[in-house]
DNA sequence: ACAAAATATTTATATATCTAGAATTATAGA
DNA sequence: TCTATAATTCTAGATATATAAATATTTTGT
């Protein structure tokens, strides 16, 4: 867990979205097609489409955000599912509350 | 208090070693020659030995810190201190535990 | 008023990030 | 196997950041 990587992730405000619209996915998100839930998180399109970006930019912010350990992709079929791992986001900020 | 700006701020290893340096003042810097305490902070020069980087990307800095709200400038004499805000970095903490 | 010290600002270059379009890969269905 | 769909990767241009040298500003001491 690296204060710096996970910071810079943090500072655009469409990474950050995400990250909050993953924490109710429900809230947020149309159903999916082939599964009734969300436990494996949401597919890249939907969080294309809510974001209104590109479909590769978001593609690479996933990437990046998935590289720091923030979240965790799971392959549905054609679909990639996005999840928050909420135990990374905790200790990014015990480790805030911690060394800063 | 903005959550992207101060993450930014935080993307850099250097930013963050200046606040935790800031944190303890006396173990971190000699004393200063005017004053007998930290009370006000660190003045720029110290941290720009400590930092190991040119004169003016050490103001730079401090001064994108000081606009994010994390820093307090005072000036005495020839000699500006900075200091932490504590509520500030305490807000930035809780807000990411709120709204992340 | 002048010189020196501390800091801030300006200017400039190298590198990184943002963002999208095009090309590529992976998978499911006909 | 061919096609369509979803996602990733590659390429590229625009903007931002990192960093320092040079210059300007502020303040103190002479």
């Amino acid at each position: 867990m690296d204060i710096t990587e996970i910071s810079q992730i943090l500072s655009n405000t469409t990474r950050v979205n995400i990250l909050k619209w993953l924490k109710l996915p429900e809230k947020h998100f149309p159903p999916h097609q082939d599964i009734d839930h969300f436990d494996d998180g949401v597919c890249v399109g939907y969080i294309q489409d809510k974001a209104g970006l590109s479909q590769s930019t978001i593609s690479t912010y996933l990437s990046a955000m998935q590289q720091a350990g923030l979240i965790i992709p799971t392959r549905h079929g054609k679909w990639t599912y996005y999840r928050r791992d909420e135990a990374v986001i905790q200790a990014y900020i015990d480790g805030l509350k911690q060394e800063l």
